[in-house]
DNA sequence: GCTGGCACTCGGTCCGTGTGAGTGCCAGCG
DNA sequence: CGCTGGCACTCACACGGACCGAGTGCCAGC
């Protein structure tokens, strides 16, 4: 019915209008701004409902109307049409991540990139090690008992370790452990590696077994723990720019949440490349970021992401923008890193 | 004189009760609070003079004084005792730091660990590549006429770069190239590897001579470039702390500072181990941090600074307690940092 | 079902007042 | 000569009432 209809148009003119004036919105102004083709009383009907339905609310009696997280989420999800974005955009983004010279820089460019384009804080996750597939393994001898194990991933993440060895060795047993370990590895997917570890370690000649054993232990432990504390984060001073208003508290818990890392790694582990995952609000579980929305995405050539990317800001932010930039820029990331 | 030297335990009763109510302090509090023997008609005397001489000053004309940068930097130099940790923290650091995996864990740890000693922002500076020794070089063939450069050193940091190769290699040639990079560099100081670069290409047997010309002129750039992008930064979430006052205009333009890290780097770039460097309010260059003031010391095990790490807060700081901290931190960083 | 009119609500702002912390100055005291 | 108590003065800030205007809900009429 042309009925309901008029009402989401209205519902969808309460969101662009706050998003971008930060006012609340009435509905005289509504009239104004918005081609509606109806009078300011007929809109305050409209408005009646969609408060009813929980999709608008007011801040105190003889205010406008304001989106609640349901209402923004419903803009969402129906309402926001994607927003391509710009040649010159485009251009952009691949201007500022084309000279990266190595992972560490491509992140810290996509990181400030993000955050410039959407005024927003940026973070960005480092390619996952789980599907990740070894490059090379490295085998640095520090003392007669001691050696640094390093792994270099074909994203481009180089991990490292120490490695203390049962037994005393010289180059000429490293090297052998090092084509050893070469051999069984290079190629692999690191979730694969894992399993690959046990066989190795039986199948290995007697007098290198008590290495490999202590060398495959390391390894192991460099599949599993680092994959948590890897994110960029970048843009934290666009959180004390908006109105005081976007944040209720302070962003201090926000802050603390965000170098917490944890709490923003458990979001982006939901999310894969194509899809935009957006959460709003009292959506996330976190309680430091009930007051904040996150629209991430994933990154990476296939069809499963190597890590996320994405921005954190105050539910009152341009959905449709920010979905578009988050997109683009994992795009751009994932080919660069299918490149290297 | 007795005259004087009174002056002086006024200006640090003010200094100390600002910086512990954050209220501007009167004459009556004072003479209330601190043991100076004299009557509140005394010390405002006192005051008067330390307000002349640009110590102290009054936020307007009925409020009580608060110290000056002037102030703060006096305080600094001459008024304050260095205060011992107390054994439960120095425990702390040994305990917060003991089990870090790598140095990324490190720096990880260090910067969490001051943050909430002195519930500051804290910085920590990657160790600096021009200081450290090569411990090892790798390369990884990737294609044909393409390879991977990987600097270990001594310090624990990892730095890697593509190579274009100008002739296609074989694994041969690679572990050739290989073996004559690590016995030209290993164990040399980064800051000499630049100067042997030329010699080694000279001295390189003919068909190496184009690889080795390739893979040095990256290696210098290894060497060069990335000393000025590498910065850990943690606990921003302490500036939304304190009161809204402590940073006049407001936290963003700090911020932003801090992610520029050029800025941060720069300050880092003159301090030493040993001596605490104080650099307050005004003092400071860079504008973003006028309001702020930054205590920072170099780590490293021997005379010369692998690289800086310090706080960065509100004009009105413990610094006697930052000083501390910071400096108890570095010590046990760069013993760690040795061992390793 | 839309519209204009109308009474009502209530947060924000402006303004005048009172209050109290803190000061500077001064005369007197040890 | 320096310290002290007293005193008049200043001024930010909190409090409270009045006013204003944006915005609302409701209702009768088209």
């Amino acid at each position: 019915m042309a009925h309901d209809d008029r009402r989401l148009q209205v519902l969808r003119a309460i969101v662009q209008d706050f998003v971008s004036t930060n006012d609340p919105v009435g509905s005289k102004a509504l009239a104004a701004r918005y081609d509606l083709g109806v009078s300011p009383a007929t809109i305050r009907n409209d408005m009646a409902v969609l408060e009813e339905e929980g999709y608008i609310t007011q801040p105190h009696t003889s205010a406008g109307r304001v989106p609640t997280d349901k209402g923004y989420r419903f803009f969402v999800d129906r309402l926001s049409a994607v927003k391509p974005l710009s040649v010159a955009e485009r251009r952009a983004i691949e201007k500022f991540l084309d000279g990266a010279v190595d992972l560490h820089d491509v992140l810290g460019r996509t990181v400030r990139l993000l955050a410039q384009l959407t005024r927003q804080v940026a973070v960005v996750q480092y390619p996952t090690l789980s599907r990740s597939a070894v490059r090379h393994l490295e085998l640095v001898p520090l003392t007669a008992h001691r050696m640094l194990l390093v792994l270099i991933t074909d994203t481009g993440r180089v991990e490292q370790r120490a490695v203390e060895t049962p037994v005393d060795t010289d180059t000429e047993t490293v090297a052998e452990l090092r084509a050893l370990l070469n051999t069984a590895f290079t190629g692999a997917k690191l979730a694969e590696a894992s399993g690959k570890v046990g066989d190795l370690v039986e199948h290995a000649p007697p007098h290198l077994r008590g290495l490999v054993a202590a060398v495959s232990a390391t390894l192991l432990e460099l599949l599993v723990e680092p994959t948590e504390d890897r994110l960029v984060i970048g843009g934290t001073g666009n959180l004390a720019r908006g109105n005081a208003l976007d944040f209720p508290g302070s962003v201090r818990p926000l802050l603390e949440a965000l170098e917490e890392q944890v709490v923003v790694l458990r979001l982006m582990a939901e999310v894969g490349p194509s899809t935009v995952l957006v959460s709003i609000g009292e959506e996330n579980e976190h309680e430091a970021l009930t007051g904040a929305s996150f629209v991430s995405v994933g990154y990476g050539s296939g069809d499963q992401a190597l890590g996320g990317l994405g921005v954190v800001g105050p539910t009152r932010m341009d959905y449709a923008g920010n979905m578009a930039a988050v997109r683009a820029v994992a795009r751009y990331v994932g080919q660069l890193l299918a490149e290297s």
